[in-house]
DNA sequence: TTGTAGTCTGCACATAGAGA
DNA sequence: TCTCTATGTGCAGACTACAA
């Protein structure tokens, strides 16, 4: 299970996932009033949902000031407290008639917020996601821990509903993905070409300077890459990559196919294999300064994102896993993104002019 | 203007668990 | 058993808004 009170970017990963947040919200029956479109929990709710002291928020408040900030906890005071007390006395007021008919005993204590005296010069006001923050740091709290359990739960959860039980393509439902392997198809053709012209025939030469691409942009090889994700043999690990990291793979293939190219005319022979992987290393020391940002970019989004939503880790890439941002989450399980079926379906037009071309 | 009430915050202390 | 560390709690003072 991950450990979500020592490490921050599981935290985010988690509170950045908009999606699941909002079935958290749904599931948890922790109801907190709506002010300025967010939820808001007073630090009394919190800490009488934990069964800790106030002091104790109070010093986790101190301690991830930072990172509580970011995710929503604020101070209120001035015209904006007043205005949120009078959303919380309408809110009592609204209660009370609904249930005005049963002896409900002491409202506030029943529905867990209370009646802010108008002598409160500030509170502190917790957002959902800041709510959800603090149950991942509380370690002694019990609640603390079944929250954080159901946290796990839901998430998971959430990305099966989204994609039915399966994450292995949850890469194809981005907008980008569809050009991107269109993209990749033709240089993946042009390299080919290359290979079969200027390298003498040899059944390993394809599959062996892939890998080469695969180790120098990823770290891995196809083998090992299908092994974490999970694949048989006949499933092809292109569609499972990000765009990025295949916009990345075409134009490897694109620059070693010219490299290559130039090789064969300046010797006027083709290449034996072990030449084509001197060839190989020498393009790659030569373009090392040019791919390195574009490399740290695609290994951070493909360890970030395959531990997140496929709970796929890459070992050597570990120490690139970082935070996924909510703008991913929705690129990936939002409303927006749709499976691959549905995106050729919507871009059939599209393929048909350019086919009549 | 001043007293009062409610909240925040810094400091100190208690407790529990891990490791030597 | 002792020490260290992390966590949780209590207390008191500071701060701020409101009411008289």
């Amino acid at each position: 299970m991950k450990d979500l009170t020592n490490s921050q970017t599981e935290r985010k990963n988690i509170l950045n996932n908009n999606i699941a947040l909002q079935e958290l919200y749904e599931q948890l029956g922790f109801r907190a009033l709506k002010f300025e479109a967010k939820y808001r929990y007073t630090k009394q709710q919190i800490s009488r949902f934990f069964e800790v002291d106030t002091r104790t928020i109070e010093r986790l408040l101190e301690n991830h000031a930072a990172e509580l900030a970011e995710n929503g906890y604020e101070l209120f005071s001035g015209k904006r407290l007043r205005e949120f007390r009078n959303a919380v006395l309408t809110y009592l007021k609204e209660y009370r008639r609904n249930v005005s008919d049963v002896d409900v005993g002491d409202i506030s204590e029943m529905i867990g917020i209370d009646d802010i005296s108008s002598k409160t010069p500030y509170i502190g006001i917790f957002t959902f996601r800041a709510f959800l923050n603090i149950g991942m740091l509380l370690t002694g709290s019990e609640r603390a821990r079944e929250l954080r359990s159901a946290i796990l739960d839901i998430v998971i959860d959430v990305l099966n509903k989204k994609m039915g039980g399966s994450t292995k393509y949850i890469n194809q439902r981005e907008e980008e993905f569809l050009p991107s392997a269109i993209r990749e198809f033709n240089y993946r053709q042009e390299f080919t070409d290359a290979l079969n012209k200027y390298i003498e025939p040899n059944n390993f030469k394809y599959a062996q300077l892939t890998d080469k691409i695969y180790l120098s942009i990823f770290k891995e090889n196809a083998r090992e890459y299908r092994q974490i994700l999970n694949l048989n043999s006949k499933e092809n690990v292109r569609l499972t990559m990000y765009s990025e990291v295949l916009d990345l793979i075409s134009s490897y293939e694109n620059g070693f196919a010219a490299y290559l190219k130039k090789k064969f005319e300046s010797i006027g022979r083709k290449l034996e294999l072990i030449e084509a992987h001197e060839l190989f290393n020498e393009f790659e020391n030569l373009t090392i300064e040019i791919y390195e940002p574009l490399r740290e970019k695609a290994r951070s989004l493909m360890a970030s994102r395959d531990m997140a939503l496929r709970d796929a880790l890459h070992e050597k890439l570990k120490s690139y896993i970082g935070i996924v941002s909510s703008e991913d989450f929705e690129k990936f399980i939002g409303e927006h993104s749709i499976s691959l079926e549905e995106r050729i379906e919507e871009n059939k037009e599209v393929f048909k002019r350019l086919k009549g071309r």
